[in-house]
DNA sequence: GTGGTCTAGACCACC
DNA sequence: GTGGTCTAGACCACC
């Protein structure tokens, strides 16, 4: 999991969170069925209150990602097909905001290619 | 101008205000010694408060962006050369968290070449 | 701390904040690491409302003097090396000032010199 | 005189239009009966509205420094007398608020009259 | 409790 | 008209 909180950044950090459980499900590091870090643990470990990380499961479960028992914690309930279809949706979404942003910068989809292209070929890539 | 302000964002109204006048400059639509839209007429066109619009001038002012001055306006500061440079590297920035972004979902440089490479032939590209 | 803000001071009130909290630091009142006020009390103590005093402990932040966390208030951000360095740099400053307006006044060092021999002469000081 | 106006500074630009003035003729380069330049030629020089001149010589007027005759021009209205009370006075209070800020920074009045001595003995000075 | 953002509206200096 | 400062008071995220 991508483990640490941003204090200066503008998304707030219950919202990091979320973030973070939702990637590390997508990416297939947490699967179905699988069970969160407990609160407590995930507060001590992204130096959170409690309050804070169990606002984002709360979030999480609202949103259909997770179940939380009480007493014997939360579990990812995300099957492979709708987990796939959210990691294609939020691939597409995050590379429409980035070519968005690209464009409106003077970036043609070419300049971008050319790009990737270059670091493909870094050798800190390869 | 991108002159919309999403009020739902998690991004601060303030900070949006600075981001689009940043993307505004370093896209070549404002230059060095433009002069801003008033803090008032902004405030007025995004539906926001000026003391709002006032916040993110004074942070642009801070950040060598623009110059403030009473009664005058403010101005942007941004000599071609730096305005040039800063487009660079935040070209690269945003590429660079989106790469991160997409690698840790699981698609590789290669997939997302072809992403490109798709929207490249869409009708509604050409 | 100078706990005072004189209203009718051409310097704006969140500036006098700034440099009384400034001095507060560079004297040793105030020690790397330590808590701040909060900006409420702060605020009722000077008769300020908290949005004046926000400013300053913003200010204070964007310089480097301190860092400001939701929920667990600021807290002072200058070792000891770094301040010393800034509190010399600062005597230096106010001690050029100084002789300029008084060598424009027409007085000479040696003339200053001799006040400030009388000074320490007086009993009040001694 | 002392020609220019820090825009940036918290003192408005009227106030230090006055602080100038008086300056120039606590100092001896303005004396009783001179001519003050004009409202135009002053604002000319100082990149300043010549509204914002005309306030600064009206206050000098009521603070009994000038006298502005419609027509002919303002001149210096200072005997030699209480010119060299006010020089006196302004040093003094100057002094005062150095001597204050220095202390509250740590520095003892032997450490000041240390520096006065080290400028002293500089080639620049000499 | 803490700091961060925002609105509504006032007054000032400057143009 | 312009930007700069300030009050009063609200709501949010975080502790």
């Amino acid at each position: 999991m991508n483990l640490t909180i941003d204090a200066k950044s503008p998304l707030p950090a219950y919202q990091q969170v979320i973030q973070a459980i939702k990637l590390e499900v997508l990416s297939g590091g947490l699967c179905d069925g699988d069970l969160l870090p407990s609160i407590r643990d995930l507060a001590k470990l992204l130096k959170l209150n409690p309050n804070t990380v169990a606002k984002a499961y709360y979030a999480l479960e609202a949103e259909g990602f997770s179940e939380n028992r009480s007493g014997s914690g939360s579990r990812v309930r995300v099957p492979a097909g709708r987990r796939d279809a959210l990691r294609q949706a939020m691939f597409e979404n995050e590379l429409k905001n980035f070519l968005e942003k690209a464009v409106s910068l003077g970036f043609s989809l070419e300049d971008i290619q050319q790009f990737i292209e270059r670091i493909k070929n870094e050798p800190s890539h390869r």
